[in-house]
DNA sequence: AATCGAATTTGAAATGATTACAAATTTAGA
DNA sequence: TCTAAATTTGTAATCATTTCAAATTCGATT
């Protein structure tokens, strides 16, 4: 499947939208549904991770790995971090009796490179 | 604000409507914009915080202390938790160059309570 | 307590992401 | 090629949130 293939070559935490602007020039008949629910479809199997740290938009992410997210508040971007190792454990201590299943670690800020374009300005 | 003292004194992490709801009968003119503008309000000026932990709904915590959330799949409560340290630590690191400034934290799975239930049944 | 401008609140309509669903198309096996 | 099943499509509904202009309330001043 063409939606699974643009996951796994691109990094960018894309949203439904981008997804289906990004593949309809080669797919022209694809419908916006349908990578609705593709991606559905891959969360629900463990092969996609959906994310909500931008709350107009969930975006998604073929890496399922554990790791922590960095939305930058000023272009938007989300970058990749790894997730805090205390964090990780509590995947293992079922904490308090209550059985945990996933754990979400994000940070808002400003990049590196925007921070940067900030001072060539000044 | 009827809105803030409802935040205050509920520990539930109330969605929109909750407080809607709940405030209706003692205010009976109180219109729903007015709600998510006392909170768009707070969560601007650091009263309150914004979670959007469940991606159909945004829920508020008038606690903004830095803690980590709970999400019970099965009935839909959100607990407190500590912030693990090494989350808490980023916040002054500011990683790689990247300034942060918010740490978002949270879990998903079921609760004590719900495995309990289960377990009487069976 | 009447007046007036500013601030807040209201409610109806717009927005926009997501879902439902039935019709159309494609697929795969015989 | 035929046919039934599976997938895809596109339109219409849904529903949380936002917009916005009109209505109301507030507060200071007389």
């Amino acid at each position: 499947m063409a939606v699974m293939e643009y996951l796994m070559t691109h990094f960018t935490h894309p949203s439904v939208d981008e997804i289906y602007t990004a593949l309809s020039p080669k797919y022209p008949t694809l419908s916006r549904t349908t990578v609705y629910n593709t991606l559905k479809l891959f969360v629900e199997q463990g092969a996609a991770q959906m994310l909500t740290i931008d709350e107009k938009m969930t975006c998604f992410d073929g890496d399922v790995s554990h790791h922590a997210h960095f939305l930058c508040k000023r272009c938007g971007k989300i970058y990749d971090l790894p997730l805090s190792d205390s964090a990780k454990e509590v995947l293992r201590m079922d904490m308090d009796g209550n059985a945990i299943t996933e754990v979400h670690q994000y940070y808002k800020g400003v990049c590196k490179k925007c921070l940067e374009k900030d001072n060539m300005t000044n």
